[in-house]
Parts: structure tokens; sequence; C-alpha cells
DNA sequence: GATGAATGAGGCTTCATTCAT
DNA sequence: CATGAATGAAGCCTCATTCAT
């Protein structure tokens, strides 16, 4: 059984490295001698250091996905679906801060800016999870009458900043709170029952 | 009158050439040569390009924290304060979207994990008009009882987001727009009056 | 019988890539995946790539010199052994034009260098053919008084020109034209007559 | 009074180290401490080392082409003025080995292939003027009728290989022989008077 | 003060060669 | 014998910073 993978090692090296210091101070070299390799051997798995970062964001991404679709509570009435998506997200990523460090630096790279709108839940499976959470939710005058993008900043911005803040330390990021925040982040899109 | 301080041009040529380049895609060099001056003129001004960027962050930090004070309705409602501000922001960054992508760029670098909670409104003065309101709104029961740092994500964080999609064109940020989102920001926070 | 012999396919990918590419656009790698065999293969038949560019230079000279003797008319006058020996020389490399491009290369390189006279004809076979050739010529009054480095430069030099053209696609060297300037190079050799 | 121009002085170690050890043989690094310069520094002359090689390569032309243009006898007779050109040519390699053997070094190697037809000779300058010589010669029936291409062959191909031997000390190429010599190239290309 | 040529450390990448399987 | 993953020295180039003018 082989513990050591030398494209995950260096796959593990880089993120640790890029998290805690950024794409430009972590030199290839030191990626590769973090993960126990020589400096060449990263290139029989990555073209070039871009290939390995936007490879590295590919996988994170996908482990995200997973983690999001695992669980997820289909049959389930709306507001329970998106508290769900919402609250996994956010426990996916504090259980695993150097992804959310990660994801969040390579939106602002020129790597991410390609990638525009397909950010954090770029990928087609859990964006249109959420995306027809919205839909249903417009159709149903449940949720508010905004364009989509307005809706996903309402529901998926304030976790961005609250991530940063425990991972800092400044709060402390408990499962009461949490259920507390999804809940103010549906009000924010629900409709006020005016009637 | 000084049409052109040279110290002034400098940091205008940093801001835009990083903006659109990122930090490492902006040579001294260049934007010496952008700000028409010398290379070696710009350490006159500026210890270090780290000195520099961080000297523009502060300098467009304060532009930003006068204009949220600028009109800022001191002995107005609550609710009008919240609402005056999370709006002033956000129209100014639309006027201003550099200044977003550099600050922006700077918290999502090594610089800007120093900085930690002084983000965006770090500066003392607009931070503390905020956290005033949230402290008197939790006082009056008016606000949901949360730490001021959770306040703080959902009454901001869905901003960030929204800019972002505005800069690059995805949606359209007009004031009518503007006031319903701001006013679902205040809809997160305030507290559910069902009692 | 062996339709593959790995040496064999060593050798030719190594010509087919080099003359394509130069020699230090010819990876051991790659030079290996074309000939179907390992890297490490490789030095199993030749102790390192130089080793292998100085065997192929070997392998092909041979062959040269073999076309040459092949059919070269002993017992004929000086003239048509002479016309024989350059026409035969420039048929064969318009025949194997990988070969012409591959002895190029390795002259002009650090390691043709010290091979110093004993170039395309250095074999001693060929080269004293040829230098019979000269001395007999001389002796007779037939050919001018010159170096035999001269008379070789006049004999061959025109046609490593050529070469270069045919190759390239500048001009076409049917067989009325070889032989025209194989006539005009035993003029610039012959002696005038005049006398 | 500045006897050293960093510029002149990289491309005299370039031209030194290049056609002692071959354009690989000769790292950027060397040639800078050649050029009593930071290895930087060529970088603020030469966009990069092709840069630096295409260019030497042209000041060499330049100074080739300039060299056989002075005192050449524009109204002299046809076989004058061609004895002239390849004597010329000659002396002035004789004179300046690192020229000739960096032109040879350039036109073998992936940048003069590009280079094709426009060799040694390349600038229309002296180029045009030798091929003046052909087609008048043609016309006035006292050269073969061959394509230029040959007669550019039959006319300097010897001289290469010349050259070779002279710097390699096989021969000396004193003001005789070289006479003798170019008069032998003239009877390759000579129309035979068989009048 | 201003200039910009010069510096040289340091980054990314290639590739000949080795060696455990 | 063959394999091909791994190595790491070495090459090209960038750029923050200095300093003589």
């Amino acid at each position: 059984m082989k513990t050591s993978d030398k494209r995950t090692d260096v796959l593990q090296a880089a993120l640790e490295l890029i998290t805690e210091r950024g794409f430009h101070g972590a030199p290839m070299a030191e990626i590769a001698k973090k993960a126990g390799v020589a400096a060449g051997t990263i290139y029989r798995y990555f073209e070039s250091k871009d290939m390995l970062i936007t490879e590295l964001h590919r996988e994170l991404e996908d482990r995200i996905v997973a983690a999001l679709r695992d669980g997820y509570p289909s049959g389930r009435p709306l507001r329970e679906r998106f508290l769900y998506l919402i609250g996994a997200l956010l426990r996916y990523l504090i259980a695993h801060p150097l992804h959310f460090r990660y994801m969040e630096q390579y939106f602002n790279s020129p790597y991410g800016i390609s990638l525009h709108r397909d950010r954090l839940l770029g990928k087609p499976g859990s964006h249109d999870i959420l995306m027809d959470i919205f839909k249903q939710g417009m159709e149903e005058r449940v949720i508010k009458e905004f364009p989509k993008a307005v809706l996903f900043s309402l529901a998926f911005g304030p976790m961005i900043s609250l991530l940063r803040d425990h991972i800092l330390g400044f709060i402390v990021l408990d499962d009461t709170l949490i259920e507390q925040i999804t809940e103010a982040c549906w009000d924010s899109i629900k409709r006020n029952n005016t009637a």
C-alpha cells in the first residue's frame, strides 16, 4: 500500500504553502521540498505552475461540490433545502479552512477572473441546485424578485466574510450560531409576507 | 497649483496597473513609466514596493471612509442610518471600481492578511459608526442578537459579491436595485418582531 | 528475422528528430518515444547522448562511403572516375536528405570540430580514393597544381551548398543538371591546357 | 571617451564564446561574465538570447557587406569584378575567422534556416552585386547557362570549405594561392570557349 | 531632487542520466 | 534486459533596488 502518491503530495504541499504565503510566495522549489520530491518531479504531474494552481482549484471544487450534494434533502421544502445548502457549505469550509483560503485567493487572482460567475459553486452541479431553488422560490413568490446574481450574493456573501473572521479567530462559529446565521441569510432573500 | 505631484502620480499609476494586472504583474519600472517618472524616483516617496502598496491601501481607505462620513444622517433613526451606510459604500465603490478592485486584491494577499478585522471599513472612523449602530440596535432589540462580526458580515458580505458581479458586467446596479438590496441586508439583521 | 533491432530504432529516431529540430531540440526522452523504447533503454546501447550522436555520425559515414565505393569505375580514366565520385555522392545525398542534414549539423557543432579534415568523406576509404585521383591527376598534369585540401574544396564545396538549396526547394537537381554541375567542378580543378 | 560600450562588449563576448563552444555551450551567464557585466544587463540591450544571436548575425553581415562594397571595381570587366568579390570575401573572412565561424554556425542552426537563400551574402547589397554579375555574364554568354543558385554554389561553395581548412591550419591561404583559387572558381562558371 | 543603467538574487522550467522494479 | 519515474544541475529571464551622474 502506497501511502504517498507523489501527485497528491505535491497538491497538498502546494495547498499549504499557497494558502500560507500566496501564489507568489510559494516557489516551485519550496513546494517540491515540502512535498518531499525533487523540483523536476512536479513537472511529471503538472505542465506548469499555472496548471498546478488550476488543477488544485479544480480538485478542491470537486470535493466541495461532492460535500454539498451529499445529504442534500432533495424532496424537502424550499426553505429547508436552502438552509441545508448554506449550512453544509459553511460547515465544510470551517472543517477545511485551507480549502477556503485557497479558493478565495484563486478567485482574486488572474487565474480566477476568467471563472467569473462560476465561483465557489461554479461546477454545474451545486450551482444548478441553488439556481433551481431560486427559480422555484420566485415562481412560488416565496423569495424576493431579484436577479439571480443578487440572490446569490445575499445568500453567500456573508459566509465568505464570516469564514475569514472565523479562521482569524475573531468569532467562533458553533452549530447554534451557524443555524442562526443561515436563517438570517434566508431572511434576506425570503419575501416579507406583507400580507 | 501643482497639477502633478509626483507622489500622487505614482499612486495613481500603481492603482491602475495593479488593479489591471495584479501586484506581481506591476513591476516598479512600469509603474514609474506610467507615472511619468524614473524608476528610482519612486523610492524617494516610498521605501519599497511593499510600502507603496500598503500606503496606497491606506489612502484609498481614507477616501472611502471620508465618503461614508460625508452626508451621514447622524440624528436620524437607526434603520435609516444603516441603509445610508450600506448604500453610500455601494455607490462609492460603483463610482470607483478601481478602488474596489484594489482593496479586494489587497485583502486577498499576504499584505492584507495582517490586517485582519480592519477590512474595507477598517479605519476606526466608519467602523465605529457601524458598531454604534449595531450596539444601539441590539440594545433597543431592533437588531438580532449576534456577535458584531456576524452582523458586519451579514451587512457587508453581499455587497462585495455584488460589486464583483457589477464590475464584471453580470448585473447592473441601478438606484432602484441598490435600494432593494440594502433593504434586503437590513432584513437579514433586523429582528423579526414576531413577538 | 529481427525487423526491429532496438539499437537501429534508436539511431533512426535520433536521425529524424535531430535533423528536424537540431541536437538540442531532440531530448533523449523524445528519441526514446519515437524509437518505441524506454528512455533508460537507450543507455544500454549508447553510453551517453554524445556517444549516440557520434555513433550515428559514424554509421552514416560508413553508408555513404560504401555507396561511393559501390560501382566505382576503378579502371577508367581520371576524369570519369572524378565525375563518378562527385555525381555518386550528390545522388546519394539527394536520395538521403536526412543523412546530409545530419552530417551538416554534426560538422557545424562542437562535436564535428574535433573531426577536422575527416569530413563528409573522412573515412580513409573514400578519402583515399579521391586523394589518389588528385595525386595521379597532378602527376599527369591533368589537374591543377594545388594542395589537396584546395582541390578537395573545389570539388566538394559547391555540392554542399547545392544540396542545401535542393533540400530547401530552391532548385531541382535533376540528372541533366547534376551532370553539368559535376563537369563544372571538373573545370575548376582541371588544368587549362592552354600551353 | 568610453572605450567600453556595454552593448559592444556583450556582442564581442558572445561572438567569442559562441564560436568557441556553440550556441548551447555559451550560457548567458558566461557571456555576461566575459563581457564584464551582470547577467541581467544583457537584457537591457537584447530582448532574449535569440535576439542577441540574431542581432550579432546582422552586425557581422553588415560589416562583411561593407567590406565587399569597399573597393569594388564597378566599372571594370566582368571577370575582374567577379574575382574581386570572391577574393575580397575570402580575405575578409581569413582576417576575421570568428566572423566566419559564427556565420557558419548561424546558418546551420534553426535561426539561419529561415534565412535560406539570403546566406553569407544575404543582404540585398552584395547579393545583388553578385546576381548582376551572373545575369550580365549569362547574357553576354561569358558564363555558363545555370540557375543562379548553381552559379552561386560554384562560386562560394569552395570558399567555405577552404576557410575551414585554413582556420584549422590544414592549409595556408596566402595571396598567391587566393588568386589561383579565385581563378579556379571562375573556371568553373565561365563558359568553355569551345569555339 | 531626479534619473535610469546596472545589478544579481531568485523564479520557472528542461532534460540527461540513474536505478528500483 | 527493459522500463520510466525520479532526480537535480543548469539554463533563461525578471525585477526590486541601488547609485553615479
